[in-house]
DNA sequence: GTAATCTTTCCAGTGAGTGGAAGGTCAAGG
DNA sequence: CCTTGACCTTCCACTCACTGGAAAGATTAC
């Protein structure tokens, strides 16, 4: 199939598709006419980047990932170690997310909505101390 | 102080200050010798950038958080109004993220991690469950 | 006094695409 | 058969938010 049915199948723009040909992610053949041509399983692998790269994995891990999908004999630690360093990643995240989230409503709490100028909190964060 | 110093005292590095002076995010003062001089305001400042910038915020999205902070002749309301709808982009990203807490979570619950090969994680990427 | 460690500027490269031009191909309608 | 429009191809440039490195000047430590 065209790349055009691969970027419907997969989610992927046609873009995206021939950016991860150029680095090595995947290499469809090609038709009489030069058209790129996917089969079922480039589809698959496609969706498989798609998910994954959707999960905050970077290129790189997906290529890992990837390799450790295509590989019937892997390790399923090395999956698990990669899914685990992305889950401290996301907690850091989360609780830095939270620590802003307070500031900012602190910051509403406080401001008075009105046209008045001054607001306590902002001299506060704005360093006077 | 010199930016090591800030460097230091914010968490991000002098590159990366530099680069926020260059597109206008911060204007240190200059010491006689040519070298940039922070403020403990401007550390307050850089310091916010870091965070918000490790959140996902967009540098022109932590442009106008920062004018939180900045602009006091501002109405209070547009300010108000700014920091509300922050919040709000705040609150959905925290559930983006805890949802996808929950998947890895989910996925490395139930992976061996041993050598064989069947792995949830990869099952699930690849959409065959 | 000299070596190590700043700091400055500028130029180039990264990751992960995205946009657009110039041209080749294909299926449908008149 | 011809044209139109939607595809497809390559290539080059651009994005964003940095990051690395070179060359040169300033400061600090022994």
């Amino acid at each position: 199939m065209n790349i055009g049915t691969a970027s419907d199948k997969s989610g992927l723009p046609p873009k995206t598709i021939r950016y991860y040909e150029d680095i090595g992610l995947l290499k469809p053949g090609r038709a009489e006419n030069g058209y790129r041509d996917y089969s079922m399983s480039d589809v698959h692998k496609l969706r498989f980047l798609q998910r994954s790269r959707g999960l905050g994995f970077s290129v790189e891990e997906c290529r890992q990932l990837l390799a450790l999908y295509e590989d019937k004999e892997r390790a399923s630690a090395d999956v698990k170690a990669i899914a685990q360093s992305k889950l401290g990643e996301i907690e850091r995240k989360i609780l830095e997310l939270r620590e802003l989230q307070h500031t900012l409503q602190h910051l509403v709490a406080h401001c008075h909505g009105d046209q008045r100028p001054d607001c306590p909190i902002l001299e506060t964060i704005s360093g006077r101390n």
